[in-house]
This record gives structure tokens, C-alpha cells and sequence, in this order.
DNA sequence: TTCGCTATTGAAATGGATTTCATAGCTTCA
DNA sequence: TGAAGCTATGAAATCCATTTCAATAGCGAA
């Protein structure tokens, strides 16, 4: 009876020590690659246990050891419940974390349900369901990360660095790209610039810090701000609207990311202006559909492979003790003129 | 110094116990939830967990539990290694799932490192990290989904429903939308179609079956087979070039995605062709860009919210030990004539 | 007053690995 | 030849919650 429940059940390490004739130690030890195992145990223990079809339990590892191996990875899927726009850049970025806790083997927990409050952040990371957070966009949780910050949650964050801030931020230097996109409207010679973007987000507010820099190079540039709240594409094309039809004939345009630079290609082309021709117009990020959209888009580019690698790597530090440093990425300005 | 060590730790279900004046059992039932537990109890116990930070040790829990109440969902992320487009209509269909997992409380663990060979699913299984697996997408991975189904692997697969498959597929009719972009044809008195895409791919075969047969019920129709091999932007875009420059010129397009039509508007344009004017364009999926493109596209729709909750739905009721039919979700057409 | 039933409760078993610590068997060096 | 130092191995402790099963208490019915 005994015998058969346990027949019918999945073998464990027992097993595999009993039918290898060696003890559990041993088998642990040769299945994690640890050195003080004979080579012939080591391969007799190896063979019996695809033989048996065995399978380590994770969780019984996860109980025992220290780390969990786990890390998750946050980012506001649900969005347009809250207006914003569902943008592609996110998950290219996602798509670079996940190829970079790959390589460490390490694995991808989403955006678990209701993670909402600094306590259900640091629930998630007692109960050790995950070693730390890779949170995707600062959004409007920045109170919340100072605090998980404060209560020492391992974690790295994509979005703008701030001074004060207290945790690992990894992101582009938005100061810089918003110069770039000035720099660009300087050399074309435009003088009519406008910002479009909800500055409320720093690192958009940064972008627009950069782009007034620029902008206060030469004295006959004047530069206004159209500044939307949420970030959905359908307010953004209506603010747009509006803005022409209240007279306004900027030359120049700096969106504060591709999707956006869609909206406003769209807006303005109710009015007969179109890129590049009857103004310049600089998007951020440099999506996949950037440069196939009629016509492509100009813009900043931020590479999502890159970050997901530094991400992982700075939370991977903390979680080895360490206090790493922000990062700030070098920025680079994609011209396409078609 | 025992007593220090411990003070140090987070505290156990024991420790709660302990504090609360009654047993381990009891602390579990009370977080659980059971009616087995007076309410004063509960409530002492709960305001002593509360006090003292504690959160159940989510491996403790599955390792004794028989479920893990994860799932992995598995995409092709990394598919520009092999040629694939970054289509964001996978996204969306991740936020989906994400979402519908989320309201059952299920933790979503995304393509874990190496899954690769039928050992690796078998593995992750086995080893329970997962109590079954979403795919998303069939890819070139039929050969290993039908194995897996033949294991009883639990999963829910997003896809072609093909009767012999053997495993519980998810996906949009794509026989009857390959008829509805046919049928938007024939109203519009088109002669001279194409379809654009991999047909080596089941769902895509499925759609241009169901355009053949639209096209079947006029004798004046001509139908082409514009056939890529890999899913890149600029494959497809070569082809097409290809596709005009060999003088060919079709007042119908059907594409096989919404990111494939926008590669196919790019390459008709040099040629000076724009839909709707010139030619006729059908996509596929209705992602949020199609939308918005200039011109925008008229494309099929597949609700992604839908899709996501009933492959959830049908995966969970395999792990309650059903073998749940697959399902084929109705098609819709969007016409958008800018 | 006693029987039977229900609502609570807790002791002990259980899930499956990793790690500590002790030991046996071999070398190596003086 | 004896002390010291390795290497390989296993027994037992440990990680932490859930579940089974037995026991108790409280209450109404007879």
C-alpha cells in the first residue's frame, strides 16, 4: 500500500540516494555541481536520475537556501485603466530584463496581482516569493519606492535619476536627449518650438529641462509647452488639436515619446502639416514602429537590451550587499527623413 | 545567542503562535481563512501578524501544498534572433493572461530561462515551478506541444485549433477571417488579390484558406500568394518591393498581421500606391498602432482581454482534472477608411 | 443527568531539499 | 612512524507551513 502510493508519486532526492546507493548528501551535492563528488558517484547519481526522470523540487530548495532565485518585475500592464497609453517601449524593455535574468537563470516573476501598497511590496519580499523588484517606470509610485527604499527592498528601478531619491534608478539621460532634440531644431533653424508631455513625470520633465536649455541658445526661439495629463494616445492627438486651432503654428516639435509623436503626426495632418517638411518633429525612444511609420520619426533612442542588462546586474549587486550607484545611459539621436 | 539569532530572523507561523496564545494550526486556518477558527482568535491572531510583520512563507506553502498556483507563461520574446517581428500584438495578449491571472490570485512566471526541448517543459513541471504552462503562440513548437500533451502536461495554447493536436487550444476563427477580409474584397469589386504571409504557420494557412474561398465565389478574381519566411519587417517589406517591381499590381492586400500590413503600406508607397485609394488592405489583429497610422488600417479583430481570461480558464480547469475543448473565438472586422 | 452532536483546538506527521558537523580513508611531510 | 591535512561521504538538523487525526468543550435533546 505504502509501496504503491509512493510508486505512483514522483521519486525524490530519497529515491534517487537509494537507488544510486548513495546517501541524500551526496545527491544533492552531484546534481548542484559541487566539486566534492567523485566523478563515478557523480555520473552513476546523474544517470539514475534522468533515468527515473527526476526533478529537483524548487520549492523545497527555495525553503531551504537563502535566495529564492526570483525576482519580480513590475509595470503598469493595466494602464489604460488609468488613461495611459499601453506603449511598445515597455516591453522591449521587459523583453530586455527577461533575457537578462535568463542568462543568471534567475526567474521572471510579473507584475504579481494587487501590488499596490509599500506593504504589499514588502509581503511579496518577506514571504519570500521574490529576492527583489525590477520595477519598469517610475510613474506615480515614486512616494512608494522612496519608502520601499528606506526599508531596504532590493530593488532597481527604470526611470529618471534623482539625487534624493534613495534606491538604484537606471535610465537615459533625458537631460541630455531633450538638448539633443533642441540641438537638432537649432540646426534646422526652427523657431516655433513646443513640448508635448506631462512634466509631472520627472523624467519627462527632464527631457523638457534639456530641450529648454537649447532652446535659450538663441534669443529668436521661442518655446511653448503643450502638457498633457494622461498620457493616453487620443488625448494627446485631441490636445494637439486643439492647440492649432487655438492659432498656434509651431515649426518644431519634441514629443515625449513615439506613441505620442504618432498622435501629434496625427493631429497635425488635419491641418495639412506633416513632418518634415512643414516642421521638425523628435520622438523618444525609438520603438520597432518608429521607423516604419508614415512618415518615420525622428527620435531618441534609448536601447532596452542594455538597460535590462544593467537593471538586473545592479539589483543582482544589492542583493550581494552592495549599494550600487544610479546609472544614467548615454543617449543618441536617430534622424530619419523620409 | 540563540535568542539573538532568532530576533534577528523574520518571524515563523511558530513565533506567531506563540505570541498569540494559541497553535501553529490554528495561526494557519485563521490566514487562510477557515471557518474553523472562533473570531476573537482570528482577530488576535491577525492583529499579531499584522504587528509583527509577518507573511507566510510562500515556499514553505508550496512545498506542502499540491499546488503551486503558478503558471509559466511562455513567449517568444527573444524572436529576433530569429527573424521574427516583435509584434505588439503578443503583448497584449500577455496582459491579458496577466490580468485574468491576477484575479485568480495565480503567480505568472514568464518564459523561463532555456525552455527549449520537451525536457525542459517536463522538467519545470516535475520540479513544480509551474502547474502548467500558457503558450503563447504555436511558432515552429507544434511538434513539442503535441508531446507535451501527450505527457498530460497541463496548458493552454494560443493558436490554431487543430483537431488531432491532442492539446487545448485558444485562438481567433482564422478560417472565418481570412473570409471577412475576402468577403470586404468582393464588395468592393477587387480583381486582383494577394495574401501576404507565412502559410508554413497554421493560423496564417487558415487565413488564407478562408480568403481562397471568398475568392473562389467570383470567377473574375485572381488570387496571389505573396509567401514570406521569416515574420521580419523588412523582410517583408523586401518582398513586397520584390513582389511590385516584378509588375505585378494588385488592388487587394491581405496581410497577415497588423505590423506586416504597415511593412506592406511602406513598400507600396515608394511604388506611389496608398490604400484605400490604390488598393484595398486588410490586416490582422487590431492592435492599438493600427489605429492610428496613417492610413489607418482596416484589420480583424482578436480581443486580447477575452483571450487571455479563457486560455486561463481552460488551463485551470485541467488542473482540476478536466480535458477542456478548445476553443475558437469569434472574428470581427474593423473598417477604418481614412 | 446523560447521550450525541457540533464547533474549536492542538500534537504530530508530512512535504523535499540543503547544510552543518563528524568521520573514515588517504596522502604528505618531517 | 606519527602528526597533520585532504577528500569524500553520511547522519542528523533545519527551513516553514499544511493537514490529518484525536481530543475537548459546549449545548440541546431525551
Amino acid at each position: 500500500m505504502a509501496e504503491k502510493r509512493r510508486r505512483a508519486m514522483r521519486p525524490t532526492m530519497d529515491d534517487i540516494a537509494r537507488l544510486a546507493q548513495v546517501s541524500k548528501p551526496t545527491v544533492s551535492r552531484a546534481l548542484s555541481g559541487s566539486r566534492l563528488v567523485s566523478e563515478d558517484k557523480r555520473a552513476r547519481i546523474l544517470e539514475v536520475a534522468r533515468e527515473h526522470g527526476y526533478a529537483v523540487n524548487r520549492n523545497a530548495q527555495k525553503l531551504r537556501q537563502v535566495r529564492t532565485n526570483t525576482v519580480a518585475v513590475v509595470l503598469d500592464f493595466h494602464s489604460h485603466r488609468h488613461g495611459a497609453i499601453g506603449d511598445p517601449f515597455i516591453y522591449e524593455l521587459l523583453a530586455g530584463v527577461s533575457e537578462a535574468l535568463s542568462v543568471r537563470d534567475v526567474d521572471l516573476l510579473l507584475s504579481p496581482a494587487g501590488l499596490e501598497s509599500v506593504g504589499d511590496y514588502v509581503d511579496l519580499h518577506r514571504s519570500r516569493g521574490a529576492d527583489g523588484f525590477i520595477i519598469l517606470g517610475q510613474g506615480m509610485r515614486e512616494p512608494i519606492l522612496r519608502e520601499l527604499a528606506r526599508k531596504d527592498i532590493p530593488m532597481a528601478v527604470w526611470g529618471a535619476v534623482m539625487a534624493e531619491s534613495g534606491y538604484c534608478a537606471v535610465g537615459s539621460d533625458n537631460f541630455a536627449g531633450g538638448r539633443l532634440a533642441g540641438e537638432r531644431f537649432l540646426q534646422l533653424h526652427r523657431k516655433s518650438w513646443v513640448f508635448v508631455g506631462n512634466i509631472a513625470h520627472e523624467e519627462i520633465r527632464l527631457r523638457y529641462a534639456g530641450l529648454a536649455e537649447a532652446a535659450r541658445e538663441s534669443t529668436e526661439v521661442e518655446l511653448d509647452l503643450l502638457r498633457i495629463d494622461m498620457m493616453a494616445f487620443s488625448e494627446t492627438m485631441s490636445k494637439a488639436r486643439e492647440y492649432l486651432q487655438s492659432g498656434k503654428r509651431p515649426d518644431a516639435v519634441f514629443a515625449f515619446s513615439d506613441t505620442a509623436s504618432m498622435a501629434v503626426i496625427s493631429a497635425f495632418r488635419q491641418e495639412r502639416l506633416i513632418p518634415p517638411h512643414d516642421y521638425s518633429l523628435v520622438g523618444y525612444n525609438n520603438i520597432p514602429p518608429a521607423a516604419h511609420f508614415s512618415p518615420s520619426i525622428t527620435t531618441i533612442e534609448q536601447d532596452t537590451s542594455i538597460a535590462g542588462t544593467i537593471l538586473v546586474e545592479k539589483l543582482m549587486q544589492q542583493l550581494d550587499g552592495a549599494r550600487p550607484k544610479s546609472v544614467t545611459l548615454p543617449t543618441k539621436l536617430i534622424v530619419r527623413e523620409t
